[in-house]
DNA sequence: AGCGTGACCGTAT
DNA sequence: TATACGGCCACGC
């Protein structure tokens, strides 16, 4: 695998998450370095272990879940946040579950 | 190096 | 609230 330093950085973060709780692709990148939040969604998409890395707590910084979420869909994602505990407003998450986002000011 | 694309973000209309 | 547009930067061709 080539796996660079940011992206076992990312994977780190990633997995750290704890459970009942999500980030965003945005605090993903700044925690573990990534210049770009798009490659958060890059390298998740790469991700071969899916089993190890619970890429579903990690949403837009909307709140609203990503688009082109790989394994099962928004429907499966959303699914398995809920069965976590992760409190939903309508489509999306409620900013409180978010992870160090300290009642991050999203409009 | 350039071009198109993307699990994004923020602002403007 | 919903689209549109630009900026961002890594990746593949």
């Amino acid at each position: 695998m080539k796996n660079n330093n940011a992206d076992n950085s990312v994977y780190s973060i990633v997995t750290s998450i704890p459970r009942g709780k999500v980030s965003t692709y945005k605090q993903a990148a700044k925690l573990s370095g990534v210049k770009n939040p798009r490659q958060i969604g890059r390298i998740l998409h790469q991700n071969k272990n899916p089993d190890n890395i619970p890429c579903h707590r990690v949403i837009r910084s909307d709140g609203y879940l990503a688009d082109n979420y790989a394994f099962g869909g928004i429907s499966a994602q959303r699914k398995k946040l809920k069965k976590e505990g992760i409190g939903f407003s309508g489509k999306k998450v409620k900013t409180e579950f978010i992870w160090l986002a300290t009642t991050a000011p999203l409009k």
